[in-house]
DNA sequence: TCTGGGGTCCTAGGACCC
DNA sequence: TCTGGGGTCCTAGGACCC
């Protein structure tokens, strides 16, 4: 009998409730429980485990409400540097079968199989080795979507969940995607999802067969022409193992909720300091600087703006864009505005070297830019709750 | 006590330059 | 007196993903 992933070189590989699963992996008295993982008092759901499912909860929902759907859960906080720890492990583990390995968050990386065929089987065969190596070395479970298209192996995980693989030829690609919501597509959110529905385009089947120019009357050019490659399964998305030393992110940033919402200008400087004095730590570490410093404020009835402000040169001063964020807060003139929400982030960032620092701002800029890498020592040797501007100092 | 925090990409208008 | 286009940069907002 033939092997129906013959032509199906691309993999999906999807941890399954990957922060609940890694949260009680050392826990067999948590295993058939309800679990969740999620943040403070104002959070979301990260993390629900299969238990924790058939009670409602989801996702992105809030932790008051997952509560209240199930108050018997056990809420756990996400370790953060274990989480990291098992995904890099993963990652790995991925780049033993091939080079060719996109990861695009923690928890999930397209995989391009083609090369690895002669030493290690169909990639069927391979995705179920990939599957009991996860299951021996990590103790957790996966599930993995198998097809020639990425974006149709990334479905194709989804379905196969949890703990299985599901297999999509190239000759099942419109049976598979067709009698799917449109909401199922990946790209396809709440809004979009809502928008076609009012067009009475339901099914991806309904997005496939109606006339491309229609579609793109209806949601713009761009989203139209990628809505109808999805539909029928023929996005020419290439796997790239990417993001190396040489292609920093784009951008880095930082926001926080407040506890309780807040007017006083002193606690919301007090905040832009820390958040910029993170951000441009992680950006030192990285070697980056950046030109635009964007601002974001949340109010208390979750409105959100951004205001921005691109300097002369790229900075990864702590006190640069600490100023920046302040100019741009003051210049909205909030008055008592209630504020949920503050955020900062840099863009535009660039290998820190390529900046050319002008040699008027050079004499001021330097002490700070001194003060920082004294604070990044200090903060090496004795950790970064150590060492924190005098203002933060309670 | 509804609604986190980290990102990416797209669109659209206005400024500005050629 | 009447109004071109193209390209790039900047800003703001929004959708989406995990």
């Amino acid at each position: 009998m033939t092997d129906p992933s013959l032509r199906c070189p691309i993999l999906h590989v999807d941890m399954d409730a990957f922060y609940a699963s890694v949260a009680t992996r050392d826990r067999p008295d948590l295993h058939d429980r309800p679990v969740i993982v999620g943040g403070g008092s104002r959070g979301v759901v990260l993390s629900a485990s299969y238990a924790a499912r058939l009670h409602g909860v989801r996702s992105a929902m809030p932790m008051t409400r997952a509560r209240r759907m199930c108050p018997h859960a056990v809420v756990l906080a996400p370790d953060f540097e274990l989480l990291g720890q098992v995904s890099a492990a993963v990652m790995e583990c991925f780049r033993r079968v091939t080079p060719l390995v996109e990861a695009l968050s923690l928890d999930e990386a397209f995989l391009d199989v083609r090369g690895a065929a002669r030493r290690l089987g169909t990639p069927l065969e391979i995705a179920e080795q990939l599957r009991a190596t996860i299951h021996d070395e990590q103790g957790i479970t996966c599930s993995v979507g198998v097809a020639a298209v990425v974006s149709v192996a990334k479905l194709a995980s989804r379905r196969a969940k949890p703990d299985g693989v599901l297999v999509v030829p190239p000759e099942e690609i419109t049976s598979f995607l067709h009698p799917l919501d449109v909401g199922e597509l990946w790209g396809v959110g709440e809004k979009t999802r809502a928008m076609l529905h009012r067009l009475g385009l339901v099914t991806v089947g309904d997005v496939a067969h109606i006339p491309l120019r229609t579609l793109q009357r209806a949601v713009g050019a761009g989203l139209g022409s990628h809505l109808h490659e999805l539909a029928w399964g023929t996005d020419r998305r290439v796997v790239t193992a990417r993001r190396g030393p040489d292609e920093p992110d784009r951008s880095m940033g930082a926001d926080e909720t407040f506890d309780r919402d807040t007017d006083d200008r002193e606690v919301v400087l007090r905040e832009l300091l820390r958040l910029s004095a993170r951000v441009t730590g992680r950006m030192r570490v990285a070697g980056v600087a950046g030109r635009t410093v964007t601002l974001k404020l949340r109010f208390a009835d979750f409105t959100t703006i951004t205001r921005s402000r691109t300097l002369p040169e790229g900075t990864d001063v702590t006190q640069e864009v600490y100023r920046t964020a302040v100019r741009l807060y003051d210049a909205l003139g909030l008055q008592r505005a209630r504020l949920r929400l503050v955020g900062v982030r840099v863009e535009g960032l660039v290998p820190r070297e390529t900046v050319q620092r002008q040699l008027v701002l050079g004499e001021r800029e330097h002490g700070w830019s001194e003060a920082d890498r004294a604070v990044d020592r200090a903060a090496r040797r004795f950790g970064s709750a150590a060492v924190r501007p005098a203002s933060l100092l309670s």
